[in-house]
RNA sequence: GCCCGCUUGGUGGAACCGGUAGACACGACAGACUUAAAAUCUGUUCCCCGAAAGGGGGUGGGGGUUCAAAUCCCUCAGCGGGCACCA
């Protein structure tokens, strides 16, 4: 039996498409735009399944949108800076920059031959001097704005990297590298100021209408908006006040006492004639941060002389303690307890001893009856012990206490966040630099215009611990711009997610002299389709929604969102397996036993199979795309990606699915190159008369456009495999002793050759040239479907009797209720299933359903 | 702990607004072709009773709303994700 050659059917296109300059783009103000953007890799090797389905989700959007005549930006680059090229030059001693270059090129000949719809002449890499200098511009712009500054900030340090960490690489206290016991230090850090906007990014997320909810969700809980009450208490015998955030100012009246954290300025003064207070500081401090250590840890307080008055209660005095579990990141890094009514401060007053009043009561309780045992009431009611707030509901006295604290000028509505200043520096090579010169006279200069981009020095060694940058015997010596003084640049460099918060702008201009082209970027911004992982969710595509906010206030654009709709797709999964030492083991390096159970390929050895988890090496459950692609083509590979599952739902790779995909794709090359029938000419005129098995099919061809149509747009690929695949099934049911056969046949044939373009555009583009067409499949319209052959002039009615099935009847569409009823009545399984009874109420739903109802 | 999502045949999944549950595949079984195998083609395949006609059950468990529930509500369980001393 015939086969297709997927090698050369898809070398042959890929040099035709490449030749032709057919996914070139430029700007064209008379045509529709249409941003569609895959989330660009990093350059860690070779492509993995993960990439594999990515870019073939952006590929069939991109391909589809073209066809229904969008002016179509589909652009690839590298998110090319980070640790792991500084880690192969230690451990190999290749240079960063050689690294990352070998592996876009291995990369880059890895996606070209997906078959990928790019314009490659847009193709960026970020540790390209001439993509960072734009960053090292606006990052000038920003601090000019006050969106950039400079400040002494708590990081994690790393001991052993001697590098800063981000709180998502420190793992149960320790550098994920490393191992080391990670360590807080107060460094001058970077900082951009995303707070700023931390408003509108949690408001605007409701205008994202094509954002998965669950994006949203945690974006907004990122966020983490609270209103509530900044407020003031009295310090006993000071004129200082001790200032503090609040949710539940309705709680006032069953405040204990007062706690500040460990790092509040009042208890770093206390402690510098206190040493056991000292002493205590340095405990938290010490303490882990992963999360066992906080759910395990005790509320722990050190009971300072100092102590608040109360705003409201003349005579009451509250302790003020510097206590473990008080945040200084988070409101005014101290709080006034209310035991009665929050666990954390319930469980300090038990441990200490502190009074428990309880001040809200549910409604339906006796005031006099509500007592606290070990757990807090955080629920609603009514106001109680609480002078003026009594009998207010929690919502009511918390205004009517805003408004007495504000009139005495102890209190003021705020909201307070849990987003943090996002800290931007980091101390390694492979990254941006931060284009600022310190100066002991002025302090922090920005580098001048015309000495950008500052660009990294190449020579340089990885033969000790630290950031190669700061130990360069040269590069870092320059003299103040300013005082012209001796002076030092900055030797961080940017976190690499700020290269990619702004890479979908430059895809617009990619050559551009300035950052943006304005023009350019008018036209195709914002992103209408952007796809990638979930693992971003939060980050990545909060930083850009920030960037872009930035970039609007210093006048680079005129949006304020980058992604319009986002596809978040889920993992590639498969089996994994273990020998009985526990050893991971390849999947080639596995055979399945007759019956069940799984040996060793060679030592017969018993191996445990374990459950399907993401594809990574540690594991060895991976499959190489390239050998998929060599022996299969990347048409199967592709069409297997969409097959099955979902594309926001993990998906299951299987070697059966592939060879599903495959024998599908042969089997549609075999029905046109080995037509069953002469399909006469390309443009042959529809026949007079079909059959009545024809006409049906020529229905379906119809039907099968209008669907298939529907799915993609809904980014339901799963579904409109299964359409093409369901009309391919019944073009088998054509013969051609059938009145119309070969015209419909050639209809079907060229139909699913153009609705599965998209999908496998290698095979697609070639049908489509044997089928007789002279021009590309890929400059070829989306089919329209004939509205007038999408509905049915008969229609199948299901009849329950009391709600379960007992038959079908044929209907013309649209008959009358008395129709429907009276030919439900006539149907012999129905008189059978009624058994002489007659329906007490009928239901009658038009063109789907008749419910005749006889029991009450 | 808090918040969110998911749970449908042996498997991946369909089922639009509550209206014939299981489309399309994978696998399995049977058959055709073949000396044989591969490939290909045809048929069967939710479970139970039945030779069939037909009947009964069925969308994680329990309950509810409705003429009608995979779909809506309550509740429990399992799995997954996010956040985590956020005042």
């Amino acid at each position: 039996m015939a086969r297709y050659n997927a090698r050369e059917i898809e070398t042959k296109w890929q040099e035709i498409w490449q030749s032709r300059g057919s996914f070139r783009v430029t700007e064209d103000s008379k045509r529709e735009k249409y941003y569609v953007l895959e989330m660009f890799p990093y350059p860690s090797g070779r492509i993995h399944m993960g990439h594999v389905r990515n870019y073939t989700l952006g590929d069939v959007v991109a391909r589809y949108k073209k066809a229904r005549g969008f002016n179509v930006l589909h652009p690839m680059g590298w998110d090319a800076f980070g640790m792991p090229a500084e880690n192969a030059a230690i451990e190999n001693k290749v240079h960063p920059a050689k690294w990352t270059d070998e592996n876009i090129a291995t990369m880059r000949r890895g996606l070209k031959s997906m078959g990928l719809s790019y314009d490659w002449s847009r193709e960026l890499a970020t540790c390209d001097p001439s993509y960072y200098r734009h960053e090292q511009k606006m990052f000038l712009d920003f601090h000019a704005k006050g969106l950039a500054y400079r400040r002494e900030s708590w990081v994690n340090w790393d001991p052993v990297d001697n590098t800063v960490l981000a709180n998502e690489q420190v793992i149960d206290g320790r550098g994920w590298r490393s191992g080391a016991v990670v360590e807080k230090r107060k460094l001058p850090q970077w900082m951009m100021r995303i707070t700023a906007y931390a408003d509108d990014l949690v408001a605007a997320l409701e205008g994202l209408e094509r954002w998965p909810d669950q994006v949203r969700l945690m974006q907004h809980n990122w966020i983490g908006r609270s209103e509530g009450l900044r407020m003031w208490f009295d310090i006993k015998g000071s004129d200082e006040r001790l200032e503090m955030f609040t949710t539940r100012h309705d709680t006032i009246f069953g405040a204990t006492f007062c706690a500040v954290s460990p790092n509040h300025p009042l208890a770093e003064e206390l402690a510098a004639d206190d040493t056991e207070l000292a002493a205590f500081i340095a405990e938290c401090n010490s303490m882990g941060t992963s999360e066992e250590a906080m759910a395990v840890a005790e509320k722990k307080g050190y009971l300072t002389s100092l102590k608040a008055l109360h705003p409201f209660i003349e005579g009451r005095e509250l302790d003020i303690y510097v206590a473990n579990f008080v945040l200084m990141e988070y409101g005014a890094g101290a709080i006034f307890g209310c035991p009665a009514h929050d666990q954390r401060d319930l469980d300090f007053a038990r441990k200490y001893g502190i009074d428990v009043i309880p001040v809200i009561a549910p409604a339906d309780i006796d005031p006099g009856a509500m007592t606290i045992g070990d757990e807090a009431y955080l629920g609603d009611g009514v106001a109680i012990n609480s002078q003026f707030l009594d009998g207010l509901s929690v919502d009511e006295a918390k205004d009517m206490a805003a408004d007495r604290m504000a009139g005495r000028d102890r209190g003021e509505r705020t909201v307070s966040y849990r987003l943090r200043d996002w800290g931007v520096s980091r101390q390694r090579y492979w990254g941006c630099p931060i284009p600022f010169i310190l100066c002991d006279d002025c302090g922090t200069v920005p580098v001048p215009d015309d000495q950008l981009p500052v660009t990294l020095p190449d020579d340089i060694d990885f033969d000790e611990p630290g950031n190669p940058l700061d130990r360069h015997p040269t590069w870092k010596h320059v003299d103040c711009p300013a005082c012209g003084k001796a002076a030092q640049r900055e030797t961080d460099t940017f976190d690499t997610f700020f290269e990619s918060s702004w890479y979908f702008v430059r895809f617009a201009c990619a050559q551009a002299e300035q950052p943006v082209d304005r023009a350019a970027v008018d036209y195709w911004l914002p992103v209408d389709q952007y796809i990638g992982g979930i693992e971003h969710a939060v980050l990545h595509l909060l930083y850009s929604r920030f960037f872009v906010r930035a970039m609007r206030d210093c006048g680079y654009l005129g949006f304020d969102e980058p992604f319009a709709g986002l596809l978040t797709q889920g993992m590639v999964c498969h089996q994994t397996f273990q020998d009985e030492a526990g050893n991971w083991l390849f999947p080639e390096q596995v055979d399945a036993r007759d019956g069940d159970g799984f040996v060793h390929h060679e030592s017969g050895a018993p191996v445990v199979p374990g459950r399907s988890e993401k594809m990574s090496k540690s594991r060895k459950n991976v499959v190489d795309p390239e050998a998929i692609i060599g022996s299969y083509g990347a048409d199967t590979a592709r069409l297997f990606m969409l097959s099955d599952s979902p594309p926001e739902r993990d998906l299951e790779w299987s070697e059966t699915g592939v060879e599903g995909a495959w024998r599908y794709l042969n089997r549609l090359w075999r029905l046109v190159a080995e037509a069953p029938m002469d399909l006469g000419p390309v443009d042959g005129a529809k026949p007079d008369r079909m059959e009545q098995t024809v006409a049906a099919v020529h229905q379906s061809v119809h039907k099968a456009i209008h669907a298939t149509t529907g799915d993609l747009d809904r980014f339901h690929f799963n579904r409109a495999v299964a359409r093409i695949r369901e009309l391919t099934n019944d073009l088998e049911r054509l013969d051609e002793t059938m009145a119309g056969a070969a015209w419909v046949m050639r209809e079907g044939l060229e139909t699913i050759v153009r609705l599965i373009g998209p999908i496998a555009p290698h095979l697609a583009e070639d049908l489509w040239q044997r089928l007789g067409h002279e021009t590309l499949l890929t400059d070829t319209p989306w089919p329209d479907a004939d509205s007038a052959l999408l509905t049915d002039n008969t229609v199948t009615v299901a009849v329950q009797v009391n709600g379960k099935l007992r038959g079908t009847i044929e209907l013309g569409r649209d008959a009358g209720e008395d129709v429907a009823e009276a030919a439900a009545l006539a149907d012999p399984a129905i008189i059978r299933a009624l058994d002489g009874k007659s329906p007490r109420r009928v239901i009658v739903v038009p063109n789907r359903i008749v419910n005749l109802v006889i029991a009450g």
